[in-house]
DNA sequence: CGTTGTGTTGATATTAATCAACAAGTGTGG
DNA sequence: CCACACTTGTTGATTAATATCAACACAACG
């Protein structure tokens, strides 16, 4: 079961000669082999669409209707409750799908947090899609079961971690980022961009915001992180930082 | 991509005239058609097990070289942290399919409530399985997306709900559960069933037991359950304790 | 320049954790 | 059958982590 390598799928045919916007590889397949015939066979089937920062393009409870793919830019997933308190449940960045699960209506709502491309298959035509590459499915089954991993950490994070390792977490995450790249690109990165606000960190972390504010001050006090703009963090002490996330080292 | 009721899942061959523990379906197959010359092929790919309960059968970290389908029993999923911290990431119960990610090693361990049997593959045999019935892929996507979209709700429990909501929401799944079953048995349920601990429940919800304790006694207390023994709820207020899951009715 | 959105910092409140005692089962051996 | 240990669950008192409330700083923008 294993693929060597697989090049970050970017469905849009149009933007087979666009780099990726983490790791700037020229990639466009779901798999390593696919030729400009099945590039033709995915226009027919796909609508390709940009979505402004601040909109939403899929919204929790209206019927699912359809699959996607992020071809660049960042979006956030949430869920709500009635009172406005507020989940996020992931970022979906370059070669993310969404609206995978089957069912009636979308469970999250997505929005974008930055400039979006993102491709679309009615659930009609994702059928046709799967039919025509089988290896899409393969593919989609180990995105699948990577993304329950990462919420089975994610749980963890939010069940069982402190604030401090919470964002320290979050912080190795995005700089380990994108996982798709780790072949091209040397991992982790030191300057880590944070596209979201820290609103939107808190509602993933399931902290308030003063909380985010207090903690990232605090990190950077003891030298672990530097913050040049409040969307920019330099990591300064990557083993000590992996030390708070894990939970190996105590308190601070 | 609608299938219309999809039998649950039991591997094992051998006990295809066994009911389901459940609903007491008699079903064994991956899709609806699957006939005694699939059995045979089934047989030859797995291995039968059985494990006592408190014993693991899934140890987080060890190479991960097999591929589990539940046939009978529950068992829990967890994972750690160095200093004993422990998150439930869910149970697993007949049907459930356990090991799909493909990695090195497994992120999470699983250990047995109850006398479990279960259908392990190893990682080429499933290989193989998946080739040999294509349905079967199809199925494990299906599968997977819904456990995501379970692992979000999950999320949203652990980084936003009250302790009071998050009680009320686990007792509404029991008692919805299970999903395979919805086709073959009014849901909900009334009486609950907790084969778990209450230190599992706290691990599971992200609190400690005292919290887990106090908050049954109190729901108990204003009449929306009953707790005939420890480890049987019974569900005098489904709607409202529905409201409380879902954080439509403020406070208590 | 004021306005607005975003982030930081301080003071206080609150939820749930921790610490502690006890009660109720469960199983063992005498 | 009963004493005993041991596990699991309940309840109370107190503490601690984080939320809430509030003020202010700063940048982007018309």
């Amino acid at each position: 079961m294993s693929m060597t390598r697989i090049r970050p799928l970017i469905m849009d045919p149009s933007r087979r000669d666009e780099p990726c916007a983490h790791c700037g590889a020229r990639a466009y397949s779901v798999c390593s082999a696919i030729d400009s015939k099945d590039l033709e066979r995915l226009a027919v089937l796909s609508t390709q669409m940009t979505v402004e920062p601040g909109r939403s393009f899929i919204e929790e409870g209206d019927p699912a209707e359809h699959f996607f793919n992020v071809t660049s830019g960042t979006a956030k997933l949430f869920k709500l409750l009635p009172d406005g308190r507020r989940q996020i449940t992931g970022f979906a960045g370059t070669g993310h799908f969404l609206g995978l699960a089957v069912s009636s209506s979308y469970s999250f709502s997505a929005e974008a947090l930055e400039p979006m491309r993102i491709c679309r298959f009615s659930r009609p035509k994702l059928r046709v899609l799967l039919d025509d590459f089988p290896a899409m499915e393969k593919r989609l089954l180990e995105v699948a079961s990577n993304e329950l991993v990462a919420a089975q950490e994610q749980m963890l994070l939010l069940g069982r971690k402190t604030a401090r390792e919470r964002l320290a977490s979050f912080l190795i995450g995005r700089a380990d980022m994108p996982t798709h790249c780790l072949g091209y690109q040397p991992s982790p990165t030191e300057t880590v961009r944070l596209p979201m606000t820290r609103n939107d960190i808190a509602d993933y972390l399931g902290l308030t915001i003063e909380t985010v504010s207090r903690t990232l001050t605090k990190l950077k006090g003891e030298g672990l992180i530097e913050i040049p703009s409040s969307s920019i963090v330099v990591i300064k002490r990557h083993t000590a930082l992996v030390g708070i996330a894990t939970g190996e080292t105590e308190q601070g």
